[in-house]
DNA sequence: CTGTTAGCGCTTTCAC
DNA sequence: GTGAAAGCGCTAACAG
């Protein structure tokens, strides 16, 4: 249990030199006689000396680490934006304390806590379904640490963002499907609280508008994005009377879902019911049917969110940005919504 | 930049108390006086006050950290064990730092050479497919900090190991691909220095010998698991003057990769050719025909690894046990190897 | 070029 | 019940 690792003291009293002089010459000083750093460098590298970055923290009062908190860990969105922010969060000299709230609040304010405890010197944010109250993101800014959100977004901060275009990402989706020659388009959206369920129903609605489709309340269902209600909803709407011939699921693992439903009824997709997603998650291209959806570009989510954060880690706080940085999106069209030609 | 977040001494202060007072008061000490603790919470409260844990595990030694260094991402099969493992260090007050080492060796090596200058309490690793030498691990138990690896495990060192029934699993797996009438059956195997790949390739070969079933040494490939691979070496099996009728892949996404190219060839599956991975991945239920594969206990691989590992920290170092948990693994029979009978 | 001193925020004896 | 002092490992003036 206690154990002692070697500390610049142990290499000093060794080479009977102060440990001014062993920090100088570990931390690359200039003023230092090039043999007694040798003489430093040779014997810590024996001893297998690290550099304690936790004293280190405490007397520059800076971690070099930032926090990441997303909402989960499940679908392969947030890994694939984390190893990337991971990677430019590295280059720049940081690392980085992950936490996944698992879609609860209580965890998030848990894990912000967390973050805010290990001192981190900034902090990228998506946040839970459930997250009405932002009060746990808002001590960071209060206490000067930098926040940036990603893809969910809290509203009512200030600070810098790092979105799609939701709305038309929606939008196109939607577009397709019409222009595909579908009419009783279903939305199985997410839930209110996120502007992401808001902005890609609105990009739906506006779809419709223009083509002057019909709205149908019925077919338009927000719901808390777990599996089991997907199942529940979907079967809700293809049981209507008149169904719809089309939907569009708020994300690629809805979609998922409704295809296997789908499926099971014996239905054919895109023919009976045509079905397009949001994300382009990895197993979008592996189904059957592939799934049509809207691509966001994890990788560069990723980084500009590090870069923002970066940014405004350089920056006094009086002299903080809120700049909101939107990424566009690409819909991929895949056999779930177009009757397959060549392949 | 220079910020100032609120301390003991900020708090003690105020209160016109010690920094030794307001420390009993914050941590719970008996001795102090309700009163006074009552007015160190409430202003503690009132100024977010977060006790810096950097300063703590200055003073205790101990960071309440644990490190977990896994060789990729990509795949759902590192997160899912890395959010159990999340969920048992947090149980029991421990965080969580985790690094991808993108399978390169030198990644490893510098994210072991972070953890060790953050201080981790405990390391759980899983090594990349380059990795030979172990040199960055066998410090962490020179300076007396417990490692347990899972997974892609370390032979030579004598260290406690999660890992699962490799060998029983893909012996599992080819004999089903036998008694469904299988006798050609390829493996494309993972690199050799995976533990992993040698126990699966073991399985596979006893499993032909118990059916006698000739071992052909043109349909066993090892590669790299790289995509490209993946796909180069399935097409040249398929190529083959006498192709295989079955293929037992390594893992999941190669398996992935292989339905895919044997698709494209406008081949029938399982009927021309049978397809099997391992783990179990998130996808293998969506893509069509349903993946047969060797289940993995992903939840129980986090869990029983942050459990050795707690263990471990809370013996002597002159205590140390090398247990070698091996878990069970579950074939899961889909369409991939058998032809479809309900549904 | 090198040693001395102070201090980062906190816990922990040891006194009172 | 509370305060004073020491120390965790390190860097950063300030002297020499």
């Amino acid at each position: 249990m206690k154990r002692h690792q070697t500390t610049i003291i142990d290499i000093a009293r060794e080479l009977g030199l102060s440990k001014s002089t062993v920090s100088r010459a570990l931390t690359g000083h200039p003023h230092v006689n090039p043999e007694t750093r040798q003489a430093v460098l040779e014997l810590a590298e024996k001893r297998d000396y690290q550099r304690n970055m936790l004293a280190l923290s405490l007397v520059t009062s800076q971690s070099h680490t930032l926090g990441i908190i997303v909402p989960e860990f499940i679908s392969p969105f947030f890994p694939r934006i984390i190893i990337r922010a991971q990677e430019v969060a590295a280059k720049a000299g940081y690392n980085v304390i992950v936490s996944q709230s698992n879609e609860s609040y209580e965890t998030e304010v848990a894990n912000a806590k967390v973050m805010l405890a290990n001192r981190v010197d900034g902090v990228l944010v998506s946040v839970t379904k459930e997250t009405r109250n932002f009060d746990h993101f808002k001590v960071f800014q209060r206490k000067g640490i930098p926040i940036v959100f990603f893809n969910r977004v809290c509203e009512e901060m200030d600070v810098p963002k790092v979105v799609v275009d939701d709305y038309e990402g929606a939008f196109k989706a939607v577009e397709h499907l019409i222009r595909s020659g579908k009419g009783r388009i279903a939305h199985l959206a997410g839930p209110n609280s996120l502007l992401i369920s808001r902005k890609r129903l609105q990009g739906y609605l506006d779809a419709l508008r223009k083509h002057k489709l019909p709205i149908i309340e019925e077919l338009i269902i927000p719901y808390d994005l777990t599996q089991e209600k997907a199942k529940i909803y979907v079967k809700h709407l293809l049981e209507l009377p008149e169904p719809p011939d089309a939907l569009f699921a708020i994300n690629d693992p809805t979609a998922f879902e409704a295809i296997s439903v789908i499926k099971a009824k014996g239905l054919r997709i895109p023919e009976d019911i045509a079905v397009v997603g949001f994300s382009n998650d990895y197993a979008s291209a592996l189904i059957e049917p592939g799934l049509t959806t809207v691509a966001q570009p994890m990788q560069e989510i990723g980084e500009s969110a590090v870069q923002l954060l970066l940014e405004q880690m350089e920056r006094d706080v009086s002299d903080w940005k809120a700049i909101t940085r939107v990424l566009k999106t690409e819909l991929i069209i895949r056999g779930s919504s177009q009757r397959k030609t060549d392949e």
